[in-house]
DNA sequence: GACTATACGGAATTCAGATTCCGTTTGCGT
DNA sequence: ACGCAAACGGAATCTGAATTCCGTATAGTC
């Protein structure tokens, strides 16, 4: 086949201007609902990026478009980060950074957890289009195997769990000193760990002893 | 002191409909808030109470109190049970059945859910007057004390996994069939239990074993 | 049965934001 | 430089509720 037309591109290659447009309002999204969640306003969003709604408007027919395009990029480089997370040795502790890493990820973004937290459904179909449930399925089986992992936890339950997980992350909003995600994290992963296997050597954080 | 009037009573006592009507209104809100969450529309609820939206308001100031007053009611049953599962000889037993409990309590409420889970400042305040904080930090030291559950938790972080907990039963609301709060309590029920001491003998929602 | 303070109903008002529209500006191929 | 399709800006429009207002109905009282 001939490199020059193989595929029927319909896409007529945006104007430089308008590209980098693009990247501006998604970063002004992604601040904006990681600041304010779904409410945030367009019109502050298109200000931050330096364009007028018009513009946003051109690019994302939406306001739900433009945080689905965000959550999208979002798993795919959780997608990513899990098929590393599936080349090391150890399938437990991958596990257990993997889920640190994308609830700390999550922890600063009240957007992302808000879709994930309570619209499920948006998150699902990125989910699937990135391939991370197979990838965590994969995860899973190898820490299930290896004996570190409870058995009769299944593929679905993950999504469950990063679905509680987003809520205590995102809720904290300022409110609440002690919403704490690391804490309910650990406690979380404990409960997942295998009946009598060891706890892990040095969990990164660790849960502060009472008084 | 004479029993006539001890108290500086200003509630006139309402008129006999108006007494009524109070009531039909929390419970359309009720049904309103559980179904659609916040979002569900005044005019609604004022039609399910068989009222005027006018009505509605003249027993809430807005939506917001409407909402608060059955968080409140909520709060108030909670700690009733939560203070009979004080009474109970075996205290872990007693904290899983009342997480359970209130879990189930919550699993068909989406408007309570979603305050739990994403305006945990309006339920601190309910909780607060309620006194379930005291009653709840009383059942985890007791059944700490009794060896059951992990030492370092601490009563901060009830409302931190109720909050999980919540935005799971919460967000059924129809799509993801897997996504099963009783799989993922079952599981932070674990995570709670102090290392080493036994599993129950017979959880009552047990996880089903893959394949 | 008449009187009046309470309550009620629901149309009208407000408001906050999302979305649309269209005249203007700009990148880029010639 | 020129021309024009591709982009832009942002005021104007639309929408979907929440909340207000005020004339009417009713419970409770004499």
């Amino acid at each position: 086949m001939s490199a020059t037309k193989t595929e029927p591109d319909p896409i007529p290659a945006l104007r430089a201007d308008a590209r980098r447009n693009h990247e501006a309002i998604k970063e002004a999204a992604r601040d904006g609902f990681a600041e304010h969640g779904f409410d945030c306003q367009m019109e502050d969003i298109a200000r931050t990026a330096g364009v007028g709604v018009g513009t946003v408007y051109r690019h994302f027919p939406n306001k739900e478009a433009l945080l689905d395009a965000l959550v999208a990029d979002r798993f795919e480089r959780l997608a990513e980060e899990t098929a590393k997370a599936l080349e090391k040795d150890d399938p437990w502790e991958a596990f257990c950074e993997l889920m640190r890493w994308s609830a700390e990820y999550q922890a600063d973004d009240r957007g992302l957890s808000e879709v994930l937290g309570s619209r499920p459904m948006v998150g699902e179909a990125a989910a699937a289009k990135s391939g991370l449930v197979e990838l965590s399925g994969k995860l899973m089986r190898k820490a299930q195997r290896a004996g570190q992992m409870r058995k009769d936890l299944l593929v679905e339950d993950i999504p469950t769990m990063i679905c509680g997980l987003s809520a205590v992350t995102g809720s904290a909003e300022g409110s609440m000193p002690a919403m704490n995600w690391e804490r309910f994290l650990e406690v979380m992963l404990d409960g997942m760990r295998a009946p009598g296997s060891a706890k892990l050597p040095a969990p990164r954080a660790r849960l502060n002893q009472p008084r």
